[in-house]
DNA sequence: ATCTTGACCTAAT
DNA sequence: CATTAGGCCAAGA
């Protein structure tokens, strides 16, 4: 079989990013987190950026810790994620999310409900 | 093969 | 309270 570095990071980020509920968010932590060792919060924003262009993946739902829009200039160009996420229902200023820790959604959540 | 950069986070100073 | 340092893993040059 083939050996590859670690083609599970990948599932699991597209996985957790994919299970983000509509007009909800997270943070890079989190899903760092929830993966635990073995990846780290660069990480995810790195394969997100890739699933992102993939158009499988809804990154825009992603934010750092902050709430704050890091990746937005990754989304090609213009205001496109905060679009998006306007779209979503959510309300964004300056590149960042208002009442981010409402819309926040923990990935660990799956890990309890499952 | 090595060095640098990258959508980050936490802790220490 | 603001800034610096370290950690983490992977891809591009």
């Amino acid at each position: 079989m083939k050996k590859k570095t670690s083609p599970n990071i990948y599932e699991i980020i597209y996985d957790i990013t994919r299970q983000i509920p509509f007009g909800r968010v997270t943070s890079f932590g989190a899903i760092a987190r929830c993966i635990g060792t073995g990846a780290s919060a660069r990480m995810v924003g790195w394969a997100l950026g890739v699933s992102q262009q993939l158009g499988d993946v809804p990154a825009h739902r992603v934010v750092n810790r902050n709430g704050l829009l890091t990746g937005k200039h990754h989304f090609g160009a213009n205001q496109e994620m905060q679009h998006l996420l306007e779209k979503e229902g959510i309300e964004v200023k300056n590149d960042q999310i208002v009442d981010f820790e409402t819309l926040f959604w923990d990935p660990l959540s799956l890990l309890e409900g499952e």
